[in-house]
DNA sequence: AAAAGTTACGCAAGCGCTTGCATAAAATGA
DNA sequence: TCATTTTATGCAAGCGCTTGCGTAACTTTT
């Protein structure tokens, strides 16, 4: 080997300006395809570019252009561990959108002290905005976020009077639809498997589940409404109860095919077929692996694709950093209503 | 209002400086608690630091000092959008370490060219290092990433000849003991439902089980490894075309505790019972929501929990960016056999 | 009491990039 | 041909932080 030797290859726009013969500001500018910079000039410092495999230090063009080029995704970090979650399917969603843009996603997991997450996210400058999940009925991080100044978007709603971007579930109309259904069959004894009360989701679904009753002159009891877990087995437990108790239900309302794998497994328990003895509906996020097809029957279900959610989440957040949307955006997601086998006329 | 204006809280180190009346170096060093820092100073400049909640920009800090305090996590999108994944389970466990020992956690997900992803992740020196997943029997990323000099753990082994850090599980052991068991119970026509080929871990689940034939001067005929992908459907599959076929066999060994519920099925489609007309063993990753012990009768497995996994790549990882560990390290998870009802004697 | 050593802190040079402004060269107009 | 505009490029000042080195002001030593 007679003293030939590699040259390093260029890692930084300054060795790559030099070895080009031109200043760092050209060969900037010729990457970012400033308009005076000639097309000669910018083919001939992109070769140059991609033969030293050159990417600008995200870090520093982060600190000259004052933006992170990136988004956090703030959760509890049980909601990667449980097993029943729809979580996982969102953040498919916000990754592809993500990738897309060219953004890069920072997961922000939290153990209790979600607050602390969003002040040094905030602070640190780590991230140019947040998707935050699950807002309660009365949120505090809204005014937090606002006060922060650090661009956000809520997956679901709260009822905080202030303004912020949201994607959200169609709860009440999908409810509504969901009970009325059963009403319209002529079932009375319904019972609503909801999720926890202090979620706005769950707090919304129960005023539309007794919207559909007063809307044909009715009334549901309010123990007609259970607030418990989003999960199979307390769906299972929550109709067994009923099941067993005095004036049993002729029919479910489930917050979730989780729930409704549950209460399909209570009726079977109790040596009842669903869609014959009981119906049951549901709504369903189109979980990946838990979809209301593949229950037996197959579950009647009002519709929402939850990935589309985390991909509407992602380019919402995106578009208000990058300033292109100014007022505050609200998309509810339109949802289907598919009949199938579990519903019949009481 | 007379006049009176809120100070605006110090957002850098500059104006905290200012308010504090001491140089940037001061303040810098006394958040970092550098011994030439007096108790008292420390003490005075912390204090106003948090009433002001102020907190070193994570860009600056990162160009200053050469780190990104950050480490990506590199896979295919359609892990997370399989229905059927132990992904997830990794992600929880990195996050958690990730989370303790102040890092971020870049999401990287790629649609097919992963190397790409390798390369700009090197270049922009978005992280300090990656951690990969799934190697391939001959896998390139190794020579790749060795060659861009950027820190990196690989979850899985590959036969590459380079010093490389991983952790893995323990397939070689594992699958010899589940095969060893069944042997010694007196089975002969077993069937293995293995992963796909090209894995490394398909690979060398495969050897095991002949290793476990050979060991006992018996040998399989090559095709009871069947490569299939790692899901209940294949798992179902697969079994029943065994099942159907000349020369039943009367026990299986799975991959997973997926293909496990396929197999299970299977059996019962056909009319026979697991555990007494036909034996199962698996390897159980314990996955949220997907256990060995959930199955009906339960399964018979080793079991490696997954999640740990995770957390051990992270802190790997972790500890090679700063030089903690200069030597590859390489963890093999070690496993427990436990007998449950799902095997019996041929 | 002078020399030597400590202690507490400030100066200023980066880290690698972007970008407003200045400038030289080329093109255009009168 | 000279003034004016346009085009192509460079200079240098940041972005907010860390850190090596330097230096007063004190202590300690002899």
């Amino acid at each position: 080997m007679s003293g030939k030797r590699l040259r390093k290859s260029a890692t930084d726009l300054k060795s790559l300006a030099a070895q080009l013969g031109v200043s760092q500001s050209t060969v900037s500018r010729a990457l970012h395809g400033h308009p005076a910079i000639p097309e000669t000039t910018r083919r001939r410092v992109q070769s140059a570019a991609d033969a030293a495999g050159y990417r600008p230090n995200a870090r520093a063009r982060s600190l000259a252009i004052g933006k992170a080029e990136a988004i956090g995704l703030v959760f509890p970090l049980e909601r990667l561990q449980l097993p029943e979650t729809n979580f996982v399917d969102v953040l498919a969603g916000i990754s592809t959108v993500v990738t897309e843009r060219n953004y890069s996603l920072l997961l922000s997991p939290f153990m209790d002290d979600e607050t602390a997450v969003l002040r040094k996210l905030a602070s640190s400058k780590a991230v140019d905005g947040v998707i935050i999940t699950r807002p309660l009925v009365d949120d505090p991080r809204i005014a937090l976020l606002n006060s922060l100044g650090l661009p956000y978007v809520v997956h679901g709603r709260t009822e905080v009077d202030a303004p912020f971007s949201y994607v959200d579930t169609d709860n009440d109309n999908s409810f509504e639809r969901l009970t009325g259904l059963l009403l319209d069959y002529g079932h009375r004894r319904i019972v609503a498997v909801n999720g926890l009360a202090h979620f706005r989701y769950a707090a919304a679904r129960a005023a539309a589940f007794h919207r559909a009753f007063a809307a044909r002159g009715l009334s549901a009891r309010a123990e007609a409404v259970e607030f418990v877990s989003m999960t199979e087995q307390t769906g299972y437990e929550t109709a067994l109860r009923h099941l067993r108790g005095a004036n049993r239900p002729t029919a479910f309302v489930c917050g979730s095919v989780f729930q409704a794998r549950g209460v399909y497994r209570a009726i079977a328990a109790c040596g009842l077929a669903v869609g014959k003895d009981v119906s049951v509906v549901a709504h369903d996020d189109g979980v990946r692996g838990v979809t209301a097809l593949e229950l037996m029957p197959p579950l009647t279900a009002t519709y929402t694709p939850i990935r589309k959610s985390g991909e509407l989440l992602a380019a919402t957040l995106i578009d208000l950093i990058e300033g292109k949307r100014n007022s505050p955006s609200r998309t509810i997601m339109p949802f289907d209503l598919i009949l199938r086998g579990s519903v019949q006329v009481a």
